[in-house]
DNA sequence: CTCTTTCTTGAATATTTGTTCAAGATACTC
DNA sequence: GAGTATCTTGAACAAATATTCAAGAAAGAG
């Protein structure tokens, strides 16, 4: 016997950062090996190939927002600050662009949506995911009374993330602090009204 | 002597296409020469090599796309009408994906941006005209007072594109007529407000 | 008609890519 | 401590890729 030496999930973090940062066609395995200090043979060995890799990638990135909205939401704060919070660490996200701010899931998304369709559907179900939990906190917002409800908690989620894809593309050509706050600022706006 | 026999523009839209299609990277010379119908050595020979060939299409469409804007807000409708068929217009385009319903500066930004610093900057010069002229066509709308001038031209400008920016991302996991016009619909009414 | 210039063709090249595999290293079991 | 199962290593492989180039084709000039 003989157990495995590397921890799963710093090589996974490791190969998305890569993956975030030259898309998926671009990192080459040369990349990842210098990201993960896996050798090729490991690596297929461990998750059978690149695309194999980039699917275990999803999975932990999943799991890591998962557990970043959490931390988000679990407070006491009312729904609609807790959400207010949210956006303006994703707006710190997009500015601070080191190495890779990116969202993983839009990057890949926008790689690869129509070429591989298993992996397009798997970041639909990812997205579809994160926006079903939007909408619970703004439907929670709702009941509170906290907004009026004349738009459903469900269209306001649509909007919401419609908003940080927007903001996500934008930071490409303008990721000052001021404007991206701004943007940040008006999205939220608009959503309270 | 002996002339160029192929319709440049022609080329040029069908690498357009090519490399909405699959992206820059995954878009091989092959495809290219399919797409085209030009094979390897005219295309070295007229664009000097791949990424050429990029370049040269990004010029193409940043024509193409500006003689479309002229359409849309050359005509006789008020600002704020005109800016909405706009918005509708762009709506359709993601609906009906088409073969390659991204738009070519946002589909490269999300690819090459932080990787082709000459690209990079092209891209941004591009959308930057793209806001002004949007920000343009707000500024009239307030002078006419179709708008409260409360937000000015170009904040309104910047949450503008931002918003097309998410509906061409969002149209990649719901591309359906109804989500999309909804959208369209909320960000057009949060513009007016 | 011939010459010359320029464009076109597509096979050849050199590079990069994802992938495999056999030899070596390591740690657990008995 | 020997045996063995499993992991690690990195060189080797095959496929795909961007690019080049020399030969062939076409059109105008003289």
């Amino acid at each position: 016997m003989r157990i495995a030496e590397f921890d799963k999930e710093a090589v996974l973090r490791a190969a998305m950062i890569a993956f975030m940062d030259k898309g998926y066609t671009k990192t080459s395995m040369q990349d990842l090996k210098v990201a993960t200090g896996l050798h090729p043979g490991s690596i297929y060995c461990a998750f059978e190939n690149k695309r194999g890799l980039l699917l275990a990638a999803l999975g932990q990135y999943r799991a890591d927002r998962a557990k970043e909205f959490q931390y988000f939401f679990s407070g006491q704060a009312p729904a609609l600050k807790a959400l207010k919070t949210y956006l303006d660490h994703i707006v710190q996200e997009c500015i601070s662009c080191e190495a890779a701010q990116a969202c993983l899931l839009t990057k890949a998304l926008n790689e690869l949506a129509e070429q591989d369709d298993e992996v397009q559907s798997i970041l639909i179900d990812n997205l579809s995911d994160w926006q079903a939990s939007i909408a619970e906190v703004l439907q929670q917002a709702i009941t509170n009374k906290e907004l009026t409800g004349e738009r459903s908690a469900e269209q306001l989620a649509r909007f919401f993330i419609m908003g940080i894809y927007g903001l996500r593309t934008y930071a490409h050509t303008h990721p000052e602090a001021d404007i991206m706050q701004e943007l940040a600022e008006q999205l939220f706006t608009d959503l309270c009204r």
